[in-house]
DNA sequence: CGCGTTGTTGAAGAGCTTCAAATCTGGTGG
DNA sequence: CCACCAGATTTGAAGCTCTTCAACAACGCG
């Protein structure tokens, strides 16, 4: 494993705040893995021994019933899931699925709740980054229930936006059909979503979205700063030597963060 | 304050393991208050400065957007409610309401974070607080995503029977039209799927529901212990001096909770 | 260049909401 | 005790949103 992934990880907001020692002692039996495309890292179900965090590549956490499934989220580097799982020492209640090649990062999840018991810092950083992925939910399930599919694309839309720069092109980050079932739909009506936005100013051509009339856009979505979070996952800031953009809350790689 | 108050709010899993000395000064500047019916407590983008026990009466939690608004969750003694936002020191996502007249323990919310810092016990006590808060979040959003309005509605009685102790009769804790928003539909549309539900042995009368063929009914709602959660939230189990009928994972007390 | 995957479009119908009106219910004052 | 009222629930009709299935077009990769 290269210095420079390990310096990642320790960047993150869990790890930023804790001692050289308690972070040794936390990743001392970790390891890195390596996976395809396509490959299911835990099926929703699975008993979670592992905190997994995301170095580089695409990870998907879906959940499924009957024969339907939809995406919970599309996790980008630098994030970490299933924290919730290892916390209680529970199955997971997601499946995740790589849909890049990716890298993983793999802790122990016997040495984390032992770390928490011991270093108050930790279980308060571990405190924190739950509470901010349970706020990432709260702001999907409002999403969800509060709009409709139209609405919940336009607001899609101008998160991207901002976080992508806030220039008048965006690219989407992965396949729509991806997209569609993350904003609880199928691709048929995503398709459609996108059709009728049309009349507000937007244009689509491959993963390339332009706006002409933000305004008009933005009159339909009415986005929101207790539904819409425009900052993007604390982690990132790190995570390519990107400068600080952001005044950020601390805002985490759940729900529609990426 | 009575005595027995200060006992059940000791009792419950955030406090349960904390020293004696760390409780008393987690709860030295708390105070109880009493609420009528449909007091708004806090409405979401408000700075929150305690966290809140519920010891009597019930609470909704709701979020609204544009002319819409919905329930997130319901909640009944003895409950916890918005400690994420206590612990990021943050705005609140979801307003609260009294759905009765409802008795609260108000802590600091600074006095929560500062002890966080200096015990690890009540900060892991914390974490486990919120990552069950996190999965019953989870498991809400399953559910609305996976799921016709008739299928949660079957699967929350199914869920509510059990919890009730598994008898052929239960009754509905709230109103229907507050149902109907927990569930994400409209009363009329509430009123529709009991309707629905007839022809598999449900019969409605007030708040009370009935069940005569119990296959017929799981059979339409395959319940999923991926997605609901039979068990009642732990605080409940010493909420009235129950009996610890429930072998419990750490369920808490938000999503379909109650 | 061909083929499989991904995305788009059309038509039909299921699921859900809206508005309006009728019915039921619990609580109140006489 | 009873009649009455306001709010809650149910029912009906219409229409909108979304899904499903099928067919077609576009894209990308070998």
């Amino acid at each position: 494993m290269r210095d420079t992934d390990l310096q990642r990880v320790r960047a993150l907001p869990l790890f930023s705040g804790v001692s050289s020692d308690v972070f040794r002692r936390l990743t001392g039996g970790a390891f890195l893995q390596r996976f395809p495309a396509g490959t299911t890292l835990l099926l929703e179900g699975d008993r979670v021994d592992f905190l997994y965090v995301l170095l580089d590549g695409t990870v998907e956490l879906q959940g499924a019933w009957k024969d339907r499934e939809t995406t919970l989220a599309v996790l980008r580097p630098v994030s970490t899931f299933i924290l919730a799982a290892v916390v209680l020492d529970a199955d997971g209640l997601m499946s995740a699925r790589t849909l890049q090649r990716s890298e993983i990062f793999m802790l122990s999840g016997e040495v984390i709740r032992r770390t928490m018991k011991e270093d108050s810092d930790f279980a308060f950083a571990v405190s924190q980054e739950l509470a901010g992925c349970y706020r990432g939910l709260v702001r999907s399930i409002k999403s969800q229930k509060l709009r409709t599919g139209v609405e919940r694309l336009a607001n899609y839309l101008i998160t991207q936006r901002i976080r992508q720069g806030a220039e008048d092109k965006i690219t989407l980050q992965y396949e729509k059909r991806v997209l569609a079932a993350l904003l609880g739909m199928t691709p048929e009506n995503l398709s459609r979503a996108f059709a009728s936005l049309a009349s507000h100013g937007v244009t689509v051509r491959g993963p390339t979205v332009t706006f002409s009339r933000l305004e008009a856009l933005e009159r339909l979505a009415r986005p929101s700063p207790l539904i819409d979070n425009h900052m993007p996952p604390q982690n990132r800031i790190t995570s390519k030597g990107e400068s600080e953009r952001w005044a950020s809350e601390v805002a985490r790689a759940v729900g529609y963060a990426h």
